[in-house]
DNA sequence: CGAAAATTTATGTCAAGCTTAAATTTTGGA
DNA sequence: TCCAAAATTTAAGCTTGACATAAATTTTCG
């Protein structure tokens, strides 16, 4: 997956530990586990928000694109 | 929503049309123009690495998030 | 005007965001 | 080296909403 959560650098960055994060923003542990390690597919923008809030930061903070050629053949598939 | 979409600018620094953005991507038009006006509550991060891709530009530059100080009383809610 | 292009509305499907609970693993102090 | 607390993972389920297609409505512009 070329989208990178990089929650974990803010996280060491703020110095704060994903617990105090996860009730702060009201997200289960579980959850933000989740997240920090990159296992979920998307994220609900009001979420996000949280984070971002929380974090005082930026949603490019978080969530960076790793750059990957095969992205764009997303609409090209039957080429074989 | 403090989470704002900013396509349309990248969009237009690119100098494309949102009609060939969908195209190339492999999304509906009626989506993209959902998304673009920022009537949707989330992105599957498999549609904003395309996005990325297309745009060659950061996840960053597409979601924007505008402070408000309301995010961080997500978790106390009954407070009346 | 009028037709093509773009946006919106309507409807529906299905993936997955997020939760709670429990199991498993990791961590760190005594 | 233990063991208990903390953190992560697994499991199961609820519910939202991403995204699609089709049709209606609006906008664009020659």
């Amino acid at each position: 997956m070329p989208i990178r959560i990089a929650l974990d650098e803010v996280l060491a960055a703020k110095k704060m530990k994903a617990k105090q994060l996860a009730t702060l923003i009201g997200v289960s542990e579980t959850h933000l586990s989740l997240f920090r390690s990159g296992k979920v597919r998307g994220v609900r923008f009001s979420t996000l928000a949280r984070l971002c809030a929380a974090l005082n930061c930026q949603a490019g903070d978080l969530l960076t694109y790793v750059h990957d050629e095969a992205d764009l053949a997303a609409s090209e598939e039957a080429i074989e």
